[in-house]
DNA sequence: CGACCCGGCATTGTGTAACAATCTGGCCGT
DNA sequence: ACGGCCAGATTGTTACACAATGCCGGGTCG
């Protein structure tokens, strides 16, 4: 999903750019997206704008209400309750399929992208205060642990997780701590593998504390 | 969504109406879903439908290819394993949930309306032969044992499974056998009360072997 | 003073017509 | 038989127009 540009369509590649945009915090949770406003600004028609803009909408970085157009995505506490009952669901049962298939010990392949997700995340956290940075790496961490489990469908529903996640990060008022997530997500990987789901638990509990009180 | 027609906008009356058509097996996965075709059949402008079938592709009941249209959604193996994985995390997180907060003894509130499914089930089983009509009992009662657990998300989640699990079994070669689904619907809901989520992966096991020998 | 209604403006939803971009299938020559 | 190429079919995009709905403010009435 890099190349937020350059897809073979002109919608798709608006729907690009504005998922960086909201993903890198430029546009707050309830700003509404205009269609008139965008066309001119990117030179489109309003129809490819409503196009790019339902793509949106079902990534849930956007919400569309009928004749009253689309917003950028906000969570209130239940919202944010119920996110992470579905990121429970997803990240623990791909755990469970983890472990199932590896006990204890992962492929080299496997604990090789997880490290270099936690040093790049630790990079990040470590360099002058890129908070998006980190945010970014955070939520790449938790997508490429369930990818790991190699099932399409829990890899594809954590990626829209992940960047639901990283979206709310960007907009929390007490910002997450660097240094101290770096340090819960090396302990997270090693309890996982030896802990399973269990340790996903505890993990996404802590987690939920965090967000609902940095709101 | 029972109400297909009768939506705010046209574009989400025609996917209303597009869903039952594919949910009740009337369009064979794989069948294209012309534009110019929908638009004069239904009496509307091309871009209305455009709209409506992005909004069936972005519910997975339908695939969009660039370039290429839009064709009702058909699953191959692997795709049909991706998704019980998915099942699999949505269901047993649910039921976790509500063996967390209930025990076995669960609210009558929740036990009555899981009860009214596996009812209409047997209805419907014992009917002339409607298949269509267990299918869809079939998947209600999956998706209310989900929705029982109380999370937005899980529930929103559930949803999109139990619509692509009538659609696949609507085509299944082998058909689902009434009555045999009926009883071990009844052992489910009992199971599931008194084991938890590993009655789960129990249950979807059986489930994607039959589905699986069943294509 | 506040609640309500009403009207105008902003914005979205839909239509028509047209053209460009891309895919598809069949014909052709070698 | 094989690949290339052309014509038709289909999708992607645009411009313009209008209808439908939501929003916001002023005015009126109690």
């Amino acid at each position: 999903m890099s190349p937020a540009t350059s897809r073979p369509t002109a919608a798709a590649a608006l729907a690009g750019v504005l998922r960086t945009q909201v993903l890198d915090g430029h546009l707050a949770p309830g700003t509404p997206l205009r269609e008139e406003a965008l066309a001119t600004e990117h030179g489109l028609s309003r129809h490819t704008v409503r196009s790019a803009l339902q793509q949106l909408a079902g990534e849930r970085l956007a919400e569309a209400a009928p004749f009253r157009g689309v917003r950028v995505a906000s969570l209130d506490d239940d919202a944010v309750r119920s996110l992470q009952d579905l990121r429970r669901a997803v990240e623990s049962e791909a755990v469970r399929l983890l472990v199932a298939r590896h006990g204890r010990a992962w492929p080299e392949a496997v604990t090789d992208v997880l490290a270099e997700h936690l040093a790049s995340l630790e990079r990040s956290a470590g360099g002058e205060g890129d908070r998006l940075a980190v945010l970014s790496d955070h939520a790449a961490f938790h997508h490429a642990l369930v990818a790991a489990a190699g099932s399409a469908r829990l890899t594809e529903v954590s990626a829209g997780l992940s960047a639901e996640v990283r979206l709310f990060t960007a907009h929390l008022r007490l910002h997450l701590e660097p240094a101290g997530l770096v340090a819960e997500h090396r302990a997270y990987l090693d309890d996982v593998r030896l802990r399973g789901p269990a340790a996903v638990h505890e993990h996404l509990a802590a987690s939920q504390e965090a967000l609902l009180t940095g709101r």
